[in-house]
DNA sequence: CATCTCATAAACACTG
DNA sequence: CCAGTGTTTATGAGAT
């Protein structure tokens, strides 16, 4: 959260009072702190708390959860569609639509509130809902002000924090554009940065054959950020036609299109009206202060996101993100995590294992947002070392390893976590569970 | 209380 | 020079 607003728990724009979680909203403490703020919500929505041993299924990969979670989802999401079209609905403590979904469900009916998606969401959601999973920097912007109005008047700052984002969410892969095309405003090439530095630290990058094709495209061509990813790649292993591809691939949205037809889990435009909320239904994250803040001023005049041109992705932007896992591979450059390869390896079996644990519950744990803490740290010690193998400001040229690819596959599982839609299938799998529980015992009595 | 996660701000380099 | 892009660092709030 930002320094600079004080917290403001209720917005006056909605009078929703937003939960002070985060991501964490839909796990453990941080959502049943935000129960605890009860009495500053001026809504009612049944408590949803995860049950004991709801997070049990952290054991099963992505994968077989999604798989597992398949037909859950669409009786909950048909649920859904029966009981809450009516907006008084989001008020019926009875609904058996998860509190999450329900504040979702608000925040669409009133987009002037907080988006309750991170950052690195709402970019994964605009990369997904692009048909090559890749887009310029500037059409991750339109995108977000188009499927979220707070953003239309929100102050500019975040469109620095998307760009943080993408630079630093492990996710998140710069990847080439065609070659022809331009380099565009701002966008350096990584050869023309790292030739314009006096040394390289690692100078085999430009005496080896690339590993990868794409690897030195960036030497005549402009960098693409890229998002395909593990989503992608588990929607690909899968191969069920029962699954939608974009629920497997986004993790995000919790209804998709193909669930769910003629159901639009992101309203296009305006976002906002009442149809939106029998038509859409995401993730949830509150947020608070300053941009509960901002909410106040967007208040004001709610002018459509539509009023902001949507740019096509042959416009000035040039660099295209795509979710990284393969594109660990693709990319031109590695990942800030690369850094740790700059790290003393383990020397036993006991380290290694201690290490990868500790590398994949930093994944996790952080949504492939790397501790900068740590990245610092890293930094720091890398700065230590002899000045000929010197990190230099944008070296990030080493070659991916395998263990970056379960980092990336770790980091978008997270993002299952920070979209909220683990929680909330657990949740609907506990529920559902008990429900034929109860249906049984009814049946049998 | 330490650590982590994330948002935010800002500085800086670079490009068109 | 300006606006946009991309990277990095610093900082603070809240969660763990």
């Amino acid at each position: 959260m930002g320094p600079v607003m004080p917290p403001s728990k209720k917005p006056e724009s909605s009078g929703i009072s937003v939960s002070s979680g985060l991501s964490q909203c839909y796990q453990g403490s941080g959502f049943s702190k935000a129960l605890q703020e009860e009495d500053d919500l001026d809504f009612s929505l049944p408590d949803i708390r995860l049950e004991e041993g709801a997070m049990e299924d952290e054991e099963l990969t992505n994968l077989n959860w999604l798989h597992e979670s398949k037909n859950l989802l669409k009786s909950f999401g048909e649920s859904v569609l029966r009981s809450v079209s009516p907006v008084q609905d989001l008020d019926d403590d009875t609904s058996p639509v998860p509190r999450p979904l329900l504040h979702a469900l608000r925040c669409q009916a009133e987009p002037q509130l907080q988006t309750p998606y991170s950052f690195s969401c709402l970019i994964f959601m605009a990369m997904e809902d692009s048909p090559t999973e890749r887009l310029p920097v500037k059409d991750i912007y339109n995108w977000i002000l188009e499927h979220f109005l707070y953003f239309a008047n929100a102050p500019t700052g975040w469109k620095n924090s998307v760009r943080h984002n993408l630079s630093l969410n492990k996710c998140f892969k710069k990847v080439d554009k065609e070659r022809s095309q331009s380099i565009g405003k701002g966008s350096q090439n990584l050869i023309q940065a790292l030739k314009k530095t006096p040394y390289h630290p690692h100078p085999h990058v430009f005496n080896t054959p690339p590993t990868f094709p794409q690897a030195y495209q960036s030497t005549s061509s402009p960098l693409i950020w890229l998002a395909s990813a593990f989503f992608k790649r588990n929607g690909a292993l899968l191969q069920d036609p029962d699954i939608d591809a974009a629920m497997i691939q986004n993790g995000v949205r919790v209804l998709s299109p193909g669930l769910f037809p003629g159901v639009r889990p992101l309203p296009i435009t305006p976002i906002g009206v009442t149809a939106a909320m029998r038509n859409g239904i995401t993730g949830c994250r509150m947020r608070t202060e300053s941009q509960s803040s901002s909410a106040k001023s967007s208040n004001a005049r709610s002018t459509s996101p539509t009023s902001h041109s949507i740019s096509s992705s042959s416009s000035s932007a040039d660099n295209h993100y795509e979710f990284a896992t393969k594109g660990t591979q693709e990319g031109s450059e590695g990942s800030k995590g690369s850094f740790r390869n700059h790290e003393s390896p383990s020397n036993t079996e006991e380290d290694d294992r201690k290490h990868s644990q500790k590398e994949a519950k930093d994944s996790l744990g952080n949504s492939g947002y790397a501790s900068q803490h740590k990245k610092c740290q890293r930094f720091a010690e890398v700065r230590k070392v002899p000045s000929d193998t010197l990190p230099l400001k944008k070296t990030r040229t080493e070659k991916p390893s395998e263990s970056d690819d379960e980092e990336m596959k770790e980091a978008a599982g997270s993002l299952l976590h920070l979209a909220g839609i683990r929680s909330c299938l657990n949740n609907i799998t506990n529920r559902m569970a008990k429900g034929q529980k109860e249906q049984k015992e009814t049946t049998k009595n």
